[in-house]
DNA sequence: CTCACTTTGTGCCTGGGTTCACAAGCGCTT
DNA sequence: AAGCGCTTGTGAACCCAGGCACAAAGTGAG
């Protein structure tokens, strides 16, 4: 969706299997089954977990079908067994290191977002253009010049980078990080991206997302062609006017 | 993708017949169009219009069919009307009124950030539940205690709700915003959100986006070796293969 | 006016993804 | 040991989306 992986070769496309919008969902039901776990529940159905992870059961199934056989007819999915095979698949065995670049509101936030440390990846450099930002320590790590960028991946050996930049200088930013040899991105920055092929991309934009919603609503309201109020009026809502 | 629009009556799915892949397009054309406007180009061919939204120029050609047909043959389209036209199609028209819940790292960010604002919306209330942020000015609003939510909603007849709370209140929240009028939710917490039917939810989840990077990133690197160094890192159960 | 050229709008085909529905398999009980 | 109930795994139908390729429609030159 985000990204076109169209390889050149037809060969390479199916590594294993696994479907694209099948890895899309394969974090949800990671979260849902750890949550089980911590809860201490060892056995569970595709039905209950479906539930958990907002998904149709038959979805589920198949999806952790392509992972392999890992269910027990008649009773269900071991978890503690469920949350190893998928995390491999995932390929969260390991923890990846991951550069930030732009260290704004946005890149501040997400180097203090702690979902990142806690599933398998390590922010292990930060680096800004701002010389006012360089030597500021943000969540636990010192803020370096953007010159370094190419030291930094090479030292750490960094796969995986997350431009949160404005977008004027994305392009650049995207540019420099793959011929550093990072060749996994997540782009906050509000532009179109041109990688190479190898390169996988995928966008999180927040003024998207909000259009979106901005489309349904607008939908909502004019289809019956009323005023927010009317509409707010409809049995079963709580009276807004206080 | 993000929610599952999945109404009862299959009549009510298409109001307009704009697919919602589409939908999810447009906004990225419609920046397309602002930049080139911005330059000062008046005229645009499906072909160019593409490569700066980075989609096939058969598929724009089709989905803008879809709002009507706003070009002319054997010399493309007239952007400062496709802009409007866009922009009416996704209801940004109107500056449509958006509260943010829980002002942490990521809410801040959000409130900051100039995209919103600049696309036909505008923040018009900060909430959070620690007493320690309410009263303080982020983006030149002051964060009200989460006590005033509903009042809040219904003053400015806000719509579009964006939940930036720890996992474990989001479904609280989210609660609270559906029966105060809220009808479309941007969610950043990483969890499952139970809402009506008619409530619209969009999820951001950093770190899905990430572990789907790392899949494909390990699928680069594992073709050959499988990792399996970590594996006594699994819970008990895991004496399989290897 | 006619012709050549350009670009849109779309019919049709292909492929991936979702869902239904059911057979296969497993454990528990009798 | 056999039967019963429960749950998985998957074949098959359906639906949406993407992309090719072309007819339709407009422009400008001669």
């Amino acid at each position: 969706m985000t990204s076109a992986p169209r390889p050149a070769s037809p060969r390479a496309a199916r590594t294993r299997g696994v479907p694209e919008a099948t890895v899309a969902r394969l974090p949800v039901y990671l979260r849902a089954l750890s949550a089980l776990a911590d809860e201490g529940v060892s056995t569970v159905s595709s039905e209950e977990l479906a539930t958990a992870a907002g998904v149709n059961s038959a979805k589920l199934r198949k999806d952790l079908s392509y992972l392999g056989s890992y269910g027990t007819r008649g009773v269900g999915y071991d978890v503690g067994y469920l949350v190893y095979q998928v995390s491999r698949e995932l390929g969260l065995s390991q923890d990846w290191p991951v550069i930030i670049v732009g260290l704004g509101h946005l890149g501040h936030a997400l180097a203090n977002y702690g979902g990142f440390v806690s599933r398998g990846f390590a922010i292990r450099a930060l680096v800004d253009a701002d010389p006012d930002l360089v030597g500021v320590e943000v969540a636990g790590l010192e803020v370096r010049p953007i010159g370094e960028l190419e030291q930094l991946v090479a030292r750490h050996g960094i796969a995986i980078g997350v431009i949160a930049t404005p977008a004027t200088v994305a392009q650049e930013v995207c540019d420099r990080l793959v011929s550093a040899g990072v060749s996994s991105i997540l782009n906050f920055a509000p532009t179109v991206l041109a990688v190479p092929e190898e390169v996988e991309v995928r966008k999180v934009d927040l003024s998207i997302e909000l259009q979106i919603l901005a489309f349904h609503e607008q939908r909502k309201v004019g289809a019956a062609h009323v005023t927010r109020e009317l509409v707010e009026a409809l049995p079963g809502r709580a009276a807004v006017s206080s």
